[in-house]
DNA sequence: ACACCCGTTGTTAACGTTCACAGTCACTCC
DNA sequence: GGAGTGACTGTGAACGTTAACAACGGGTGT
């Protein structure tokens, strides 16, 4: 009895599927890359054969000798909250299209080192690109570590670095929504921030500001919020308390429901007595109570841009791009906005 | 003036680092590789050649000789829902504390031929395990087309497969929510249920119904919804018509604000009049109006599990494994269930 | 009849790492 | 003083694919 009794049947590799369609195995290769010159008989035979065996082509083996793995890499933060998720699912989904895989990293603190040690990761593994997801300033240096010479694309982050960038227009979705607000008649607009340290939150501060000051109305401090319900909640208990607020523009949907709950307990009517509006236009929004007059985002644009641009830069070979994209943000009016009271 | 002038570096390989170094790749490959017999001296020189050159090492080539890529694949349904975002976060992060990759898959459609080539494409591309977020049934006839061999566990569907399970127990949440009810005094509880297709929607219908009989309450016929929160608003609207209801258990909480708002709409008292509770504490719904009661899945405990699970698998060597692991629910008492009226 | 080209196929050499094995050297032990 | 031991290092051969080139044969143009 021989000792090396081979249970373990190894999968099946190209020489296998060769010897079974008795071609070479660079045939076999050649059919599964569609290449022009093989005989469709000998063809038809090689795809027998590799039916046969349940044979699977070795994507690694492929990566290595053609130094690509058609794999994208993808750095997050904090991919539960609706705009990260609904980024990063645009993304996937423009990837696969393209005959990519995605392979994810979600960062949970958004530090330097977090963020280096991340790309890293990412290199090694060999992937054709990275798209980061950076909505944070204090991302902006972490970009800095971005490996040389690795396609990169950079998503919601405009830090002027040497990235191509990708996002929706914050400055003005936050115009458009104080626009309205005063267009309604509104004195003034007050404002539930996000917190500081993102760029979407200062661009919705910009937007909300020009507003104000281009109809030449007086602008309120903005009140802190770290984009949570509760944050919003306890913004929104504070303004119920001060008699002249009769609009807010808050910095996303989520907190606007904090703002709206608050407002509920305190038996403050909306929009009777003050308007609320929103940013991000999550599926709930419509089914708020009131249903929130808000800023919609098309992520789904945000991620398909995002790909188109970074796949741009592998097939052109060059390794770093410094394009802008901006997809214009949409408002959507409902029943939380409505005229001052005179 | 030589024709092959060389700008476009390429980047430093084992071979590189060995020359500097002074030494054999092999003894590089030691130092990477944390290999205790390597003198204190030589491998600071080989840490220094390293630095000195910017090298990585390339994972590719050795999950080739390895048969490791250190890689595991993830299979999910529409990651912008906050279940599957949460289990696919909780999963990654489980993933990445391990030391391993996350390829992720992202299916928008859940039909049979769209799992079969997200399995391919990962199979190809040699994951050493793979994790399907699977919640509906027709996912089920999809798992028997797991490449065999490959390690894999099944996420929230149970379909009594040949595949190790995690799943929040969705009967015991379900009987929780209902029993609290009736504990209040309603005569009975109706239901709002997820689309039938869903494991998880048909593990909710069984726990209510059978808190209903276990009390010896009729069991009205469960009003259809499909998660979103207009099916639930429609829902609501019926529910609002029908007199005798006091009490609702939504299946989920997206459907429950949808419900909430039709009946602020009809001008029904919650808890009131009628008494709603949710499924999946979502962040959002501790700032409804009212604040929900519900029931909380732990998303990240999920995660842990069935990467444990599969960690398992792939360290034992052992290709399938029929395990089973069922993460408890915990019940969140707010202010949308209260008392019947007597 | 000859050179030439093109479609088709095979042969050999990478790609960059790890594994298996074979050395070398300094000690120790009897 | 010779064999044995253990720490350290080097050499060659994989891993499974694609790229580069060579080779073959039948047609075409002159």
């Amino acid at each position: 009895m021989t000792v090396s009794s081979r249970q373990e049947r190894r999968s099946p590799v190209m020489a296998d599927v060769a010897r079974v369609a008795g071609v070479s195995h660079q045939t076999v290769s050649r059919v599964l890359n569609d290449h022009p010159n093989v005989r469709t008989e000998t063809r038809t035979r090689v795809l027998a054969a590799i039916d046969q065996l349940g044979y699977r082509r070795n994507l690694v083996a492929r990566a290595l000798v053609t130094r690509h793995s058609r794999t994208l890499g993808v750095v997050s933060f904090d991919t539960t909250l609706y705009g990260p998720a609904s980024t990063v699912y645009g993304i996937e989904q423009a990837a696969r299209a393209a005959g990519y895989f995605v392979s994810i990293v979600s960062l949970r603190t958004i530090d330097r080192a977090g963020v280096r040690e991340a790309l890293d990761y990412l290199a090694e593994q060999g992937v054709d690109g990275i798209v980061v997801v950076a909505p944070q300033r204090s991302a902006a240096s972490a970009l800095a570590d971005l490996p040389p010479g690795v396609p990169a694309v950079a998503v919601e982050g405009d830090h002027g670095g040497d990235v191509s960038v990708v996002s929706v227009d914050q400055f003005e979705g936050a115009r458009l929504a104080t626009e309205h607000l005063i267009g309604l008649g509104h004195e003034t607009v007050w404002h539930v921030r996000g917190p500081l340290d993102w760029l979407e939150a200062e661009g919705r501060i910009a937007g909300w500001r020009a507003a104000l000051n281009m109809a030449g109305r007086p602008v309120p401090e903005p009140l802190p919020g770290d984009w949570s319900p509760r944050s919003g909640y306890e913004a929104g208990r504070l303004l119920a308390r001060i008699p002249e607020v009769t609009a807010v523009f808050v910095a996303n949907d989520q907190m606007a429901l904090g703002v709206l709950r608050a407002f509920a307990e305190a038996g403050v009517d909306v929009p009777g007595r003050i308007s609320v509006a929103g940013f991000d236009d999550v599926p709930e929004s419509e089914f708020f109570s009131p249903p929130l007059t808000t800023v919609r985002q098309d992520f789904g644009a945000v991620g398909r841009h995002s790909i188109a641009m970074l796949l741009k830069q592998i097939e052109e070979g060059q390794a770093r791009s410094r394009e802008r994209f901006v997809v214009p943000p949409e408002f959507k009016v409902r029943a939380s906005t409505s005229s001052a009271r005179r």
